[in-house]
DNA sequence: AGGTAGAACGCACGATCGTGCGCATTAAGT
DNA sequence: ACTTAATGCGCACGATCGTGCGTTCTACCT
């Protein structure tokens, strides 16, 4: 029932060139400010023949957020995911996220950042689709931080829920102030802030 | 020296009502996306008489950024300056940006933390001027927090400095939290981490 | 009171936007 | 091998973008 289109690995090959372009300009221009044209161009086809790899816009930008929801799972969640479970584990993912957001890989910062920055106050699938996978973000933190207070690794007082929403609220609010002044106090703040819940 | 154009009232209060409907749109169309045929026709005038009004797109989203400055300083941070200094003010102007971000009259959130989001990727004026005024309220909420080290009000172990980080930097990620989510538990958050180090 | 210039308009321009159509090519299923 | 449909292209469409021009009106300055 999965929309009986055929694949050819052709067209996947340009799916997926197009997208590891559109990731990186969508964090830049924004999801709705990215132009086919200027996609088209930056991957190295035609606006027709992009459109048409996708079928509309929308369809282009839900498969934007998932090729970045991979890069993002792929760079900051899995090497987490090896670390024991707990604070390291919990630790693990803040200083993904800032080797991330810091990398010179991703000149632009967070991809979610930007972009539920950009379609929060527009009601919409797109908005949707973001805050579904913040909330498995949101969400992983929470259980990282629950299970470090189980173990007793939890230096602060606060609950771990409370310490999961400011960790991951910091990590978002650094994102934007980095990109915004480009400083590297911001990231070193924001390890401090992790040395003294996690010691 | 200050360029001798003569300013008729008339014009100054299309520019106003202007700047009104502009401060709102842009904090949820974005910057860039705010198009002078909506805003025009928002705000009950022409395209060109609009265009006429500020001579450039650039030189309205100058005059918007400042309108917006406007805005956030008489809801926000004047309010909090009639606070004691120490705790009280740096409480009062984190209750006040909780409070603005909350507010009905603006249904899309922190015009700045959205504002930030979109231009911190894209070097120029605009990023610059954004940039400019974000740093004065960080300014003033280490300013606070550092007086109320001072004044032995700071229940945190943590240095002044990193006190404000992490409450400025909690701010604009709950605000992009609640924008994505609505969830006022975002704000209660907040105020968590605010007792937690205010007392 | 008269002259100057800003305010506001309608209109049109070139550029760019997302999208559709038709056609050639070619990878994949029978 | 033959058929089928996805790929990829050029081209053109209607819409919308920011901007400029010309004109009328009127608030302001001398």
């Amino acid at each position: 029932m999965t929309s009986s289109k055929r694949i050819r690995i052709d067209g996947e090959k340009s799916r997926e060139r197009v997208l590891e372009s559109a990731v990186r300009l969508a964090a830049i221009e924004g999801l709705e400010r990215l132009s086919l044209s200027r996609l088209a161009a930056a991957a190295g086809l035609s606006k027709s023949g992009l459109f048409g790899l996708f079928g509309s816009k929308e369809d282009l930008q839900f498969a934007i957020i998932d090729k970045a929801r991979e890069d993002f799972t792929r760079e900051v969640v899995m090497p987490a995911l090896a670390a024991p479970e707990g604070a390291p584990r919990l630790r693990a993912l803040c200083e993904g996220y800032l080797d991330h957001i810091a990398s010179r890989e991703w000149p632009s910062g967070c991809f979610f950042a930007s972009v539920a920055a950009e379609v929060g106050g527009r009601p919409g699938p797109i908005r949707d689709r973001v805050a579904t996978d913040h909330k498995q973000w949101t969400s992983l933190l929470r259980q990282s931080a629950t299970r470090a207070a189980e173990l007793g690794q939890l230096r602060s007082e606060e609950s771990p829920e409370q310490v999961a929403f400011e960790l991951g609220a910091m990590l978002t609010g650094a994102d934007i102030v980095y990109l915004l002044h480009g400083d590297p106090e911001v990231l070193e703040r924001v390890r401090s802030a992790l040395q003294a819940r996690l010691g």
